[in-house]
DNA sequence: TTGTTATTTAATAATAATTATCAAAAAGGA
DNA sequence: TCCTTTTTGATAATTATTATTAAATAACAA
């Protein structure tokens, strides 16, 4: 895989946000240092990078796919209202492929904790509903 | 929630079925029993049927959202290749919430275990392709 | 039962996110 | 330099899902 300027800032923004931003929030962000770019070219390179390992693709709740630039294995949280996904701290030294009794003939590749909540955001905004 | 004929066989087939169909598979099952069955029928009462927690929505890789008609907690795997997802045994008296260190603020509501790896189906396609 | 009202449905249009297409530009060599 | 391959930007196409709406159905009071 060639590098780019498109492709190096793309992966230089992701690893520098730790908003796991959707494809559309990163460009707007890349927008900034190359104003010419194009969505397409986001979209595309996030694809590649992600089919090569060095980002990683989320694909939890909401519409919109999210994309994180730490590849080490962790947990995330994402917020059942707005999509929002963050990462969460758990206890050390957890493999949880350790934890599989029986696989149903799946080859497992990763395995990870994964937590579905609010928000903080999106808990302030309920509390100000109520009133 | 009234419930309507096509509302208790989509969840008949949908608690029947073991394969996390997505709501287009439902549909063709559901069509079988209601043939004259809309499949925003399927899309508007999997939805509510999701919100109401009567079964869960599930969002994994692929494109397309999977439903599962078991409630109660329990790990999946998706298949990195076609999306299919399957339960996983795991150790009994897992409540991953225990394991959680820092939330970041988040209200966690829900936590499971979660895989990633290639299904039965796409392990051998590959060794085919190979041949 | 009949009439009234609210809910749900089927059909289909609209939307939103993502992917495909393709000519032009850029990047690497030979 | 020239040639070849890859990548890009612009935009069309696709796909899954959601919204709309008139008609059908259900619930229930009279």
């Amino acid at each position: 895989m060639r590098i780019t300027n498109q492709r190096e800032i793309i992966l230089e923004e992701l690893k520098r946000l730790k908003t796991h931003p959707t494809a559309d929030e990163l460009y707007e962000v890349v927008k900034k240092r190359l104003p010419r770019i194009s969505i397409a070219t986001v979209y595309r390179n996030l694809e590649r990078l992600s089919e090569a390992g060095i980002i990683h693709k989320l694909e939890y709740g909401g519409r919109q796919k999210r994309f994180d630039g730490d590849v080490r294995p962790h947990s995330h949280v994402f917020c059942i209202r707005c999509g929002r996904i963050s990462d969460v701290d758990t206890v050390d030294g957890l493999d949880v492929r350790e934890m599989v009794l029986d696989s149903k003939g799946f080859q497992i590749k990763e395995g990870s904790l994964q937590f579905q909540g609010v928000c903080p955001v999106c808990q302030k905004e309920k509390q100000l509903n109520v009133n």
